[in-house]
DNA sequence: GTGTTCTGTGCAAACGATTGTATCTACTAA
DNA sequence: TTAGTAGATACAATCGTTTGCACAGAACAC
């Protein structure tokens, strides 16, 4: 039943080569004369060959694997982004080796122990929310792996970046809501380990100050992204002696818990309160009642991105020294 | 700045004692002596040493790599599934590999060849709604490489399956409507080619057979499961002179472009015709008028037995005959 | 006819681990 | 004392492929 491993060895044998004139032909080698390559194709194709990859990573040390680590799968914007670095990296024939850290530091270490041990030749990383040292990235370049970081990068640390406009996004929803008059405005915020979320206070910042808003300490809050310490803040903004008229939230996910809750205090979201939000999830527009506007940040597009620079990284020659990237794509406020 | 590779060759060095020993103490092999041992691991560990997978599945000829094909991960059903699966695959120190088919008996193929000439140890699939044949996976028994379909397992053929209880599910659904008074259902199925529209076909059939329901064949439709063709059907549904009270969907995908559908022609879901779906998606949670019920598949717990049985035939000792499973896993009507 | 330059091919040593068999030492039992 | 045995380790082949080097023959110029 099991069709018996067939090797270049059985190539060279059914032609009476031997094994590297055949190795050659395969790989268009130049100094094989064209009839015999003809011939090696052939029977490779009869014979339906497979090169062994264990046996060529042995040699040329790749895998043409690489590893994807992100919190979940389930979050749309990550699925998307998987798929934008699928087709890159396939086109390349490489592979994906995708690992959940569903925003557990001890779970995205443990994946990229495995991404060691299995010898990816790059890794891809949206780091989790739990996440605020980065030695455990760092061991990967110790073994020479690259990586480039993606939505959600480290802070502080030189590394290679691919990320939404941030700051600006956060500014331009600020700067809608005034639009619309409102001028008491929350900030549901993720956990500041993380450099987006800097970038959103930033941007929520500098848009108070110029549109001659008011900046109030309490109506900053951060949150883990779980749905819990998210129905806690939005309790705490709520019950204020002066509670805000609208909330921009970390994303879709933190708006929807935050509007449920407002539902279930009998606070009719988008009327009482307004929201807005980031990563424009399709789901959303099967929503009665979404977020009022979402920062659509084009996942696909970064996970394109992301796979394009470390394939470039990868192809790199051993001793050049590549400075690290930090690429920004443009986000867009998407009133629904 | 790279770390060069460590081998057991250089552990055996720094021992002053020969590299089969080394490999042996590492295997806990019962010949090497407990102080020999002692010694291998800790130099290894000083040195920082990682067994190189290339070279043991040389040896070996096993990757611990396993590969999954499906639809898309985007919809959750799917990536909960994901997880189940590498719950219990990287519990025994195997990885995944993930390939998106959307659909695409193309893009189902490449994957599949892709996993051939990576060698996976075993495939798990959901099939894609093109797929009617199945030569690609016959290939990947050529290879003796083991297969193990889940909720969307092909018909017709002896092969390892894991689904839900899609016959008694829809059986369920079409009771549930009845006891609400309705009579007249429709069913917007998937295609043909996949075992679970039959199933849901035959619980349909029988229920409305035995709890004495008009049966009406312009009521039953099958689509590509893609927007356009759901919102073509639903219009073809609408439009009857005597149109259903209530629609079972293929799954909430479906209903949910179904219901937009409707909303669009002015007839309001869930009140002027009634939606019961199945996944149970949790993003339904957010909805405001979700389909009425929706069946639920438990996903996780769909990858995890997938995964399972997998391993279990991966383990199998290669002389032993196994005949295909068929495991079925209980569904849940879940009101909304 | 001798050297030079191509072209086309083969040999054999790697890559890093596993494993059957051989070897060496020390100890026990007769 | 000596054969026998068990314990500990070493040797070397092997997995499938790549690749530097060597080599053979043909074509060409002088």
């Amino acid at each position: 039943m099991q069709k018996s491993q067939v090797t270049i060895k059985q190539i060279a044998q059914e032609l009476g080569v031997s094994i590297s004139t055949v190795s050659r032909a395969l790989q268009n080698h130049p100094r094989i004369g064209l009839r015999t390559k003809e011939q090696v194709f052939a029977v490779a194709k009869k014979l339906n060959y497979v090169p062994n990859p264990a046996a060529i990573l042995l040699k040329k040390n790749r895998t043409s694997t690489i590893g994807v680590v992100l919190p979940q799968l389930a979050e749309e914007f990550f699925s998307q982004a998987i798929t934008g670095i699928e087709d890159v990296i396939s086109e390349k024939g490489y592979n994906v080796v995708i690992s959940q850290s569903r925003d557990s530091l001890e779970r995205e270490n443990r994946a990229i122990k495995s991404f060691i041990s299995s010898r990816v030749d790059g890794v891809i990383a949206s780091i989790s929310a739990e996440t605020t040292q980065y030695y455990q990235f760092r061991e990967l370049e110790n073994y020479g792996v690259p990586i480039v970081f993606f939505d959600r990068v480290p802070k502080d640390v030189r590394v290679n970046k691919v990320r939404g406009n941030i700051v600006e996004a956060a500014y331009e929803s600020i700067a809608f809501l005034e639009a619309r008059g409102v001028r008491r405005i929350a900030i549901l915020n993720g956990p500041a380990s993380l450099e987006i979320c800097d970038e959103r206070l930033m941007g929520y910042w500098n848009a108070l100050k110029q549109l001659g808003l008011p900046v109030v300490q309490q109506y900053i809050k951060s949150t883990d992204l779980s749905r819990e310490d998210t129905s806690k803040k939005i309790d705490e903004l709520l019950a204020m002696e002066e509670p805000p008229e609208a909330v921009l939230c970390f994303n879709d996910y933190v708006a929807l818990y935050a509007m449920q809750q407002c539902k279930q205090r009998g606070i009719v979201p988008n009327k009482d309160i307004l929201f807005v939000s980031f990563a424009n999830l399709p789901i959303t527009a099967y929503l009665d009642n979404p977020p009022l506007a979402s920062v659509e940040q084009f996942a696909y597009q970064m996970g394109e991105k992301a796979a394009q620079l470390l394939l470039q990284i990868i192809d790199a020659p051993d001793d050049s020294v590549l400075e690290p990237q930090d690429i920004v794509i443009d986000t867009k406020l998407v009133v629904h």
